[in-house]
DNA sequence: CAACTATATTCGCCTAAGCGAATATAGTTC
DNA sequence: GAACTATATTCGCTTAGGCGAATATAGTTG
């Protein structure tokens, strides 16, 4: 009857959790032990948040022999892209996310 | 220690009867029982979003006589102003929002 | 002040969803 | 196939928050 999409977009960016792996996210693929390297979370968490943002169509998974990788879903709708500009907006209002790009900075991958 | 700030935020768009209030208020000011009178909601509800909506820094409340007006706070930061672009970019992702736009062009004030 | 009107708050109930801990799955390597 | 590794799922617990119904508050009008 109405659209889950938006409300669902929504909340799952406002989830702190949430609201750092998809930041993360902008700078390209990363794997979940990437992810739960910069962020210091446990894993199961990570997964769990990264499968919620899959169900609200943010981001796609591929996976290669042990590895998953996941990266932002392309924008299909100008609401999307909007939300997108929000993520990048969030940076100077959300203290982590400056500490997460420094971490993800130094690191290679897992 | 986190800024609470931009979570509650996206939170507060994440309800469908808040994101319907708030679109309405794009329009400028209105009264509780215009609100209500569009999104026929009861009105206990409708003040309960409205407070939600409040406490998140969306709108504000200016109270004279017997009547309670809201409106959207002006953005007061660059993340506040994409937000509020997303809102915009809802309607055609939204169908009650078409909706409500056709009721609220039909009426009064109450 | 009594009746009325617009708005706000409280209460009890129920669901979504967050967390840590444990466990399951799947692919790899020896 | 046994051990190992990366990832996913489940469980039990707890909190946020949605709802309807009832009630409270505050301002107005007679």
């Amino acid at each position: 009857m109405t659209s889950p999409g938006v409300n669902l977009m929504f909340r799952a960016f406002s989830d702190r959790t949430r609201l750092r792996i998809l930041h993360l996210l902008l700078r390209g693929e990363l794997c979940v032990c990437d992810i739960v390297g910069v962020i210091r979370v446990p894993q199961p968490t990570a997964s769990r948040h990264l499968a919620y943002l899959r169900r609200a169509g943010l981001i796609t998974k591929r996976k290669q022999g042990l590895w998953a990788y996941y990266k932002l879903t392309p924008a299909k709708s100008a609401f999307h892209r909007s939300l997108l500009k929000c993520l990048r907006q969030c940076f100077r209002d959300v203290p982590e996310l400056a500490h997460d790009a420094k971490v993800i900075g130094k690191r290679g991958c897992c």
